[in-house]
DNA sequence: CGACACATGTAACACGTTACATGATTTG
DNA sequence: CAAATCATGTAACGTGTTACATGTGTCG
């Protein structure tokens, strides 16, 4: 849902055609959120379906080139109006891979769940760094780049902080229980029915 | 990808069938993240096409009742092991709504993107505090849960964060070029082309 | 038996990705 | 003119969602 958006945000600036769009959202975000055009297409010809937005095809008069301008409806205005107070769904949090792994590393036997964890966090460390070093050099004068790199960072970091502090607690939990050092809970073949909490949609 | 290989995982303890991957895939992450029992059979339906699984359908022995178990091969058991220890595509960061949203009202003209901000600030500071009273309720013996829970409170945290950090940045920028106070940057109608920086794919 | 739950599946859609096909315009 | 570039589109696939259809087993 966030190409969707962008791109009618840039046809509320006026009539755009595809590949400008995909030019102007690249430089919009520092180059570092690659678009690639068929999906601009398709989001077009979606937007268009949903009448937040309106072709030239061959209509009205100015059918100048190859290019089929695209241009934002007074229900397009409004839609992007409403999804830029309108936070995300609250529910469950988002399935994250990283966690994900760390699980099923804690569940597997005969895995190195610490292992795992120290892979990965200095692959985020080495990522870290990366974006520092881009955002040093050139984010100097680009206020887009430099949130864009700045959200990325701010989010490896907590990544990595989040990585510490599954570490500390597996190493507390198998100082506590050292017969199974890699296993806690949902033990049994069949865990034991418990209440849902993420239900609440 | 996630989902995938969670399964996998599940059925590397042992032939299991749809709805039960189901139940312990929720168990086994606190019941926070909810799994559609859809996803379960069409993803094992890959996993079967794939050679990463296989299925007792009607063939060996023991087709007791309506449950199809499906057990995990060899090639499943490597792929896992591999996974565990692969971090994710480096390339670009992935795009993120709400950053999506503070880039937006910087650039369409009429957005008080200040406002935006501390909207959804709120809204996450609000979660937040919603997960950190689930997390004290009933994170106390599920490690899965907790871990989960402390994920998620990391990544918001890093977000109330990044939100703070991008009202100072506007509000710099604000006051060094009042005349245009909400927009920055890719400034032109058509703005100047720039060296690519997230390409390295 | 009939109702309910368990269990498996399928269909349709949204969004994202890659790759390919096809015109139109510019330029050497 | 021929080739390169600009521009639009389509096809196929992966993953995720919702909703519906269909069997099967148990139990009042």
């Amino acid at each position: 849902m966030s190409v969707r958006h962008a791109l009618l945000a840039l046809l509320s600036e006026g009539p755009k055609y595809g590949l400008q769009l995909r030019e102007e959202f690249e430089a919009g975000t520092g180059e570092v959120w690659p678009l690639n055009v068929g999906q601009v297409y398709t989001t077009l010809q979606r937007l268009e379906r949903d009448g937040l937005v309106i072709s030239d095809d061959d209509s009205t008069a100015g059918a100048d080139g190859p290019q089929k301008d695209y241009r934002i409806t007074p229900a397009g205005e409004q839609e992007l109006a409403s999804w830029l107070r309108t936070p995300p769904d609250l529910s469950s949090p988002p399935r994250d891979e990283l966690v994900m792994k760390v699980l099923v590393a804690l569940r597997v036997p005969g895995t190195e769940v610490r292992d795992v964890i120290q892979v990965h966090r200095r692959y985020l460390v080495e990522l870290m760094q990366q974006w520092t070093r881009i955002k040093e050099a050139e984010a100097g004068d680009d206020m887009s780049l430099a949130l864009v790199l700045d959200a990325e960072l701010f989010r490896l970091d907590s990544v990595v902080r989040w990585l510490d502090a599954a570490d500390g607690r597996i190493k507390r939990a198998a100082a506590e229980s050292p017969a199974h050092p890699t296993h806690t809970g949902a033990a049994g073949p069949m865990p034991a029915q418990r209440r849902k909490i993420g239900a609440r949609r």
